[in-house]
DNA sequence: CGATTGCTTGATACCTCTCAACCCAGGTGG
DNA sequence: CCACCTGGGTTGAGAGGTATCAAGCAATCG
């Protein structure tokens, strides 16, 4: 696994492993810093990481945020029992990492191998007040990460299994090219830990949505909807 | 109950009821809109609401937006059999009702009598490129409500209920003037919804924390911690 | 005083977690 | 070629936590 700064020469700085899900994590300050450290200065450095690459972790500095230009992102939490819980996937053009404290409170992890590119919190400050147009790019870029994440956490109350993977899929569907095949790349395990609910769980669901006709599911990481009302129906 | 427009001069605009929490819901349009009309051209409007008003409904148009200049406000969604979840509390100098659609996807209700400012939607967005530090002071609150949303999606992941109720009341002891003495605003019933729980799980699980002597319930909207650490470490 | 509201407590049912076994595809090496 | 291993996924049985239903309590209000 590496990460790669292609800056705007290409050129190899860092690489990095790390364990998953629960195993030790790579310290903050390692080689991965020195890669950090040139995005500071570098505003629009374009990364490439490989798939369950960390891009940050938790404590990390804030100075820096990210734009996902290929590849899947998640935001996640690790508990100190070792559960995790996945605030949120981010998906092309979306920004990610954008704090208010000086240290993260999130970490983020490549789900499949992407490109990001890293922006440096402060000159985007400063071009924002000075540039109208990207001001308002930015405030509707975090308006958007607002309601994608109220619209987690009305997912995650008081709901059943059953409607907490059906509100995913529905998501997941809006996005995808003719909104009703899905082309997963997470893992159960990515679900579980967004939805809030075990590997099991999710596995069982599905199952039963297979068997009720609702989905089919051709191959592993392929779901398709075969009665999308159904699952709007249980969406609530 | 009522709504009272201060405005500038001090009237009464409209006034309405509503029955809580899975009663009918006074319908959007209703005399309120004449409120929300005459705010619309008043930006900076100040409105009274007590207890339990409806703020805004789901549907409502989005033109205008509020910040909490007393009481308490909660921002909630109503699921079809009845079941409430509610996005999060909203305290003194919070903005909230800030949507990018047309359509809001929740609605707020006064938890206090309270009191908040309408602002127009279009107004502070073009003040806002016009003006430096306005600019910078609607992107902080936004910031802010952001990171307090997805702060409540990891604590309703994956979570039990002493972990959720632990985590709930060390959230209100930081707000408290001593962080030690909580002085709840909201119902049991507004803390199961926030939390994803029941009304009785909440209950149970007070008087449990109560019986270990890590807090006390001196009286019916009075909490003292008597061992936050305790309560820190259920909140891993 | 009775009625209402908000809260607590108890008994039981149900859903999801936990632990375990198993399956399957892909990769490796003899 | 096959045996073996690994990682991701599925399925089953039982345990445990929370919801549900129901009763009761205290404070408030008309």
């Amino acid at each position: 696994m590496s990460i790669r700064l292609i800056s705007h020469a290409t050129r190899v700085v860092a690489s990095q492993s790390v364990t998953h899900p629960s195993g030790t994590w790579p310290q903050a300050g390692t080689r991965s810093a020195g890669c950090r450290e040139d995005t500071i200065r570098a505003t629009g450095s374009v990364l490439l990481f490989d798939q369950d690459c960390e891009i940050y972790g938790e404590g990390d500095d804030t100075d820096i945020f990210f734009k996902v230009v290929s590849g899947v992102v998640r935001t996640c939490k690790f508990l100190s029992d070792g559960r995790r819980q996945i605030e949120g996937f981010h998906e092309e053009n979306e920004i990610f990492g954008l704090e208010t404290g000086d240290e993260r409170r999130l970490s983020a992890e490549a789900v499949s191998d992407c490109t990001v590119i890293a922006y440096r919190r402060r000159s985007v400050e400063e071009s924002a007040s000075a540039n109208e147009a990207l001001s308002r790019l930015f405030l509707s870029q975090i308006m958007h990460s607002m309601i994608r994440a109220q619209d987690h956490s009305l997912l995650l109350g008081r709901r059943s299994a059953v409607e907490k993977v059906s509100a995913f899929l529905l998501e997941c569907a809006k996005r995808s090219a003719d909104g009703r095949t899905i082309s997963l790349v997470m893992t159960r395990q990515d679900i579980a830990d967004y939805l809030g609910l075990t590997i099991e769980t999710v596995s069982r669901t599905l199952s039963q949505l297979e068997r009720d006709g609702t989905i089919a599911l051709p191959a592993i990481r392929q779901i398709c909807l075969k009665n999308p009302a159904a699952l709007r129906q249980l969406d609530a």
